[in-house]
DNA sequence: TAAAATTAGTTAGCATAGCTAACTACATTT
DNA sequence: AAATGTAGTTAGCTATGCTAACTAATTTTA
């Protein structure tokens, strides 16, 4: 790990900035974990219904799709949510399609988490600099960015 | 989402940049997935393995803590790592513990994982301007110690 | 020092979440 | 009308999370 060749304190080498990215994903998702156990909810419904709730209603495939994970998977992962009056599902023109939309409560109980999740992390960002904040928030948007276009 | 004080492109306001964070790292995670599944060892078991092969040896319990699970879910992906030949256990002084080390193998195929995750990062941080790696580099190493203090 | 309490790890049993293969039902193409 | 394609479900496997209850070893205490 680490090469270094280190003209600066930082380095624009790809390679050893995704090392670095890829430390911190991991241990930020491992501690976010832990607030999202108190919604009750498991992580796979819990991300599903965050799609439903951002982007709106999608079809089971579209929402497969978005998920990265196997119409099967997300079949069971409707069912929980439906289960749970979470979401709902709605008839279409083709038959053979179905949209699934969050509900009142889904919604509610989605949003709850996700302040859980980041004022969790806001908090811990209280204690950087002013500047330190500064430089984050300029290149946080970036980031998320660079990633989404993986 | 998004209050937009927006004084700048960017904010200090720490609430609106762990956000940004937060969906960084969920979409990043969900892309690393899939690299991921080429080593043929599950998620829980890789992370594991991981801690032993860049921290040395632990006990169960130790390695528990560390992954944030319970001891008999640890229990359950140790089995599985050993019965994989990733790792072995050693007998220590007091009877109820055991330390656990990866092997050679475990180690190659970790640091096999590994790199092909990185790879896939430091591929998409290339379409980014030397400027802006610059900038991602010098804020990557502040935000992976402020998330491990969580 | 014998008994009680604590600690480390396992086993059993449950739920969620990932997969492939095989199926049903509907839609489209030929 | 028949063949092909598409959307979603069901069945069955593995992995991963939990709690409760257990065994074995150690430490504390009466």
């Amino acid at each position: 790990m680490s090469k270094s060749k280190g003209r600066f304190r930082g380095t624009s080498d790809p390679v050893e900035i995704a090392d670095r990215l890829h430390s911190a994903a991991i241990h930020l998702l491992r501690r976010l974990r832990i607030s999202d156990r108190a919604s009750g909810i498991g992580p796979a419904q819990l991300s599903a219904l965050s799609v439903l709730v951002f982007s709106g209603p999608r079809t089971l495939g579209e929402l497969a799709d978005a998920e990265q994970v196997r119409p099967p998977t997300m079949s069971r992962i409707v069912a929980g949510l439906e289960r749970s009056g979470l979401i709902r599902r709605h008839a279409t023109e083709d038959k053979r399609r179905m949209l699934l939309e969050a509900t009142a409560t889904g919604t509610k109980i989605l949003q709850e988490g996700r302040k859980r999740r980041v004022d969790a992390l806001a908090q811990a960002l209280r204690s950087l600099s002013e500047l330190e904040r500064q430089q984050l928030g300029d290149i946080a948007d970036l980031l998320d960015r660079v990633i989404r276009s993986l």
